[in-house]
DNA sequence: GTTATATATGAATAAATGTTTATATATTCA
DNA sequence: TGAATATATAAACATTTATTCATATATAAC
């Protein structure tokens, strides 16, 4: 039986990064980030059809954990990915076939 | 603001998958049945030193989503994975530089 | 200054998840 | 048959997560 191939940190890291987006608002909101390089809080509640507060939640929560950052431009905010890597992720079931799901 | 590429039928879809291996435990439970085409809850409870039921406990829970399959022989049931998809998940992150987290 | 708009924050709470413990079931072997 | 081993199940519970609501803060425009 041979070993799996990421230690216990990597495993870690990883599992908690999946769990961090594996959520249909957050899985959206990076999928916005994805086409569009920034988006504000209203841009991102307007297109998901969600409380601004909810979006709010979930965008800080994202930043927090280094998955997103903002910057600030008069009274918007605006967010963009920075983890880049989430991308490949979600590309990656993009393409396969979840018909069963 | 262009739209994001996905429908929101794969939006759910995607975060059913990511929340459904977004663990630890989870992951570490993928992580090894990648390296080893077939375990029975006791391999993998040995391995990851966890306890029988929580094991068979995740390990059932991916299976009735889809993500895992078993088959008997004997007294132990051996799992392998069912979406292979989520490999290219794992190897996609395995990749890319998590130090910051 | 006041008002309007955008975003953040915090409390409250429901719902989901993770974990342990004890027990049940299935299979093998003596 | 009974004992041993492997796995599943179910209850109980603590913890975490998702969501809403009300309110606070920041900026801009007047």
């Amino acid at each position: 039986m041979k070993p799996g191939t990421l230690d216990i940190k990597k495993v870690e890291k990883v599992a908690f990064i999946l769990k961090a987006i594996g959520n249909p608002l957050r899985i959206g909101i990076i999928d916005a980030l994805r086409v569009n390089d920034e988006l504000s809080v209203n841009d991102i509640s307007r297109r998901l059809q969600a409380e601004q507060s909810l979006v709010s939640h979930n965008l800080l929560n994202m930043k927090l954990k280094g998955i997103l950052e903002s910057r600030r431009e008069g009274k918007n905010i605006y967010y963009r990915l920075k983890l880049k890597e989430v991308l490949k992720v979600i590309e990656c079931m993009e393409n396969c076939n979840l018909e069963d799901f």
